[in-house]
DNA sequence: TACAAAACTATACGCGCGTAAAGTTTTTGT
DNA sequence: ACAAAAACTTTACGCGCGTATAGTTTTGTA
């Protein structure tokens, strides 16, 4: 440290030797300036410990370093994980990242929006709740930030897409149910508040039908974003009224499977692949706590690294391209498949 | 909406017909204007929907309408949990919670602290990272921002603490485990990352003491904040090395028993109180998964609201006391005992 | 050594708002 | 109805920085 506190840019620049306009420039980029001038600055910085007034910086700035990020429930350890990746991105790279969760209430998502547009971020990363979510109000915020969705897709909404291939997540689990003992039918929540349980469930559809097999779908009630809660509900009252129809099941989701799993073992019905196992349960997501279930949950993991960096890196494009794209892109990730004891 | 986009206060106040001065005064506290005045505005902000520009409002207070929450991993729904209630809190009383996670990494926590710091947050609602964070950094921040501590206590840092008393957590598994069977051995880490750790071990020493019941702590080895794994490793190698040595386990955390339930159930151990139950195993925290493990965890519940609501309040507290207590307060909150079918 | 380009300095203005001071209008209480 | 109090308007300045302009110094190159 040093004698006393530095005040504005005026006193930092009178102090390091540089004239405040240099010193800005410096701020603004560090590489903009002579290497001995950095180094003056860069000494004085060190000596006095100054960083500029963040507000009088973006005050007049149409866009600040700032950039958003927005999950539909932070509870859930898959959007903590992504969300994770995508703040060490964004420092990485020299922006703040800013991290809101919606809830799982759509009144919330809307009001981040809102408070969103006052911080005139860069650009945000969105993943809208889905079915729930107010279109309008998204689509009005996408007008005037630039925005990159991913994990849950919503048409025609921001100026490009990352997520998973949902499709391959199921096929993936299908196909090796399959292969390794029969088709399964699938256990989903009936009014998903998800987007992607909607295209996993088609995915079921078109694969059973592609393996010439009988798809059973088998639709629990629940409304949220509790979805263990929602999936041990369930498979309570079916467990309790006749069972399940197959020896085979695949579960739209893992915190459903989470659920599921909890409801077979308090009703002492083995789940595995194993001798004295009465049914398989495979799933999706490849959820943090999937590997220590009981049994260990076999499932069809999100390339978390890969979805984090193309949605930053799309960002990144189209921060460059001055917020707009020609075209709306969309990137979907394959599935992999993570073999554990369930099926 | 209406015709064309205001762009600033001084437009807004022409076309509300109210003088700038008397609208900024109703953008600081609606209550200060007269009603029939507020009317008028609030009828304008509906028919133009303006908002004050942020940055320009924040660059001259000293302090601001943002609130910080650091949490020390935000992958961990226990802190999801919590940050979630405390942001609630915030929004009611009128502020701007930014919500940070340390996600488990001292550098990262110091590096939040730093940049808010920039924010000149009115308060900040801070759960540090415990033994691996930097103290003199924290000091520092202390010093410059009106913080209040939660979850983990560090001795004088902060103007105040809130949060659970660890040693009614212990007490009340203790307790019952003892009334309805044996005096548990404990399953914790070595060297955990989280102070409270340490204060469940001490408390665990002392109580088993009072029953004149001889202790016996099992400390697994392992780093890092992905206690599921940790405890699983450590329960794993204890089962294959000879086991445990009481039938009744009373875990440190509930993470850490989530990976003790899943070693138990890898090798064909039974878990529960009921008959054919190999193991009793109790723990703390009821943390949000708690429920779905199996079989469903007994445990000592945090009381969320009430620690969200004494935190929040305390920095309320703090923040019209002008940023210094007299004394530094600590509030403890005790355990509920969950009873579920683990123990 | 000279000379153009690059980097700098000095000066000045503007951003959107908080806020103070002085004067004017409206409200309140009796 | 009237005076005092409250609320308002007008005017003006300052916050800390971005940034434009014109002039000066430093740098790289021949």
């Amino acid at each position: 440290m040093s004698k006393q506190k530095i005040r504005n840019m005026e006193e930092f620049a009178k102090i390091s030797g540089i004239s405040r306009p240099t010193v800005s420039k410096y701020f603004n980029d560090p590489e903009s300036v002579r290497a001995s001038t950095r180094e003056r600055i860069e000494q004085a910085i060190q000596a006095h410990d100054y960083r500029p007034n963040i507000f009088a910086i973006n005050q007049n700035r149409r866009s600040t370093k700032n950039i958003g990020i927005v999950v539909p429930y932070l509870a859930d350890p898959f959007f903590a994980e992504i969300a994770r990746r995508l703040e060490q991105q964004c420092i990485d790279a020299g922006y703040s990242p800013i991290l809101f969760s919606s809830h799982g209430v759509p009144e919330h998502e809307a009001e981040i929006l809102q408070s969103l547009i006052s911080l005139k971020p860069a650009g945000v990363l969105f993943a809208p709740l889905g079915r729930s979510s107010n279109r309008s109000e998204i689509e009005a915020f996408c007008a005037q930030v630039p925005t990159i969705l991913f994990d849950s897709n919503i048409e025609g909404m921001g100026e490009a897409f990352v997520g998973s291939d949902n499709f391959s997540f199921v096929s993936l689990t299908v196909d090796y149910l399959v292969r390794t003992g029969e088709p399964p039918c699938l256990f989903e929540m009936r009014t998903p508040a998800n987007p992607n349980a909607n295209k996993r469930r088609a995915a079921y559809l078109e694969v059973m039908d592609r393996y010439g097999a009988e798809s059973n779908v088998i639709s629990i009630e629940g409304e949220g974003w509790e979805f263990e809660e929602v999936g041990h509900r369930g498979a309570m009252r079916i467990l309790e009224t006749g069972g399940f129809p197959r020896g085979t099941i695949l579960c739209s989701n893992d915190r459903l499977a989470i659920g599921l799993l909890s409801a077979f073992y308090k009703k002492g019905i083995r789940v595995g692949r194993g001798e004295g196992c009465a049914v398989r349960v495979a799933s999706m997501d490849d959820h943090p706590f999937s590997q220590f279930t009981c049994p260990s949950l076999t499932t069809a993991a999100h390339d978390y690294d890969q979805v984090a960096s193309k949605a930053f890196n799309s960002l990144r494009d189209l921060i460059d391209a001055g917020g707009r794209f020609n075209k709306r892109m969309e990137t979907l990730f394959s599935a992999q498949l993570i073999l554990r004891s369930s099926a």
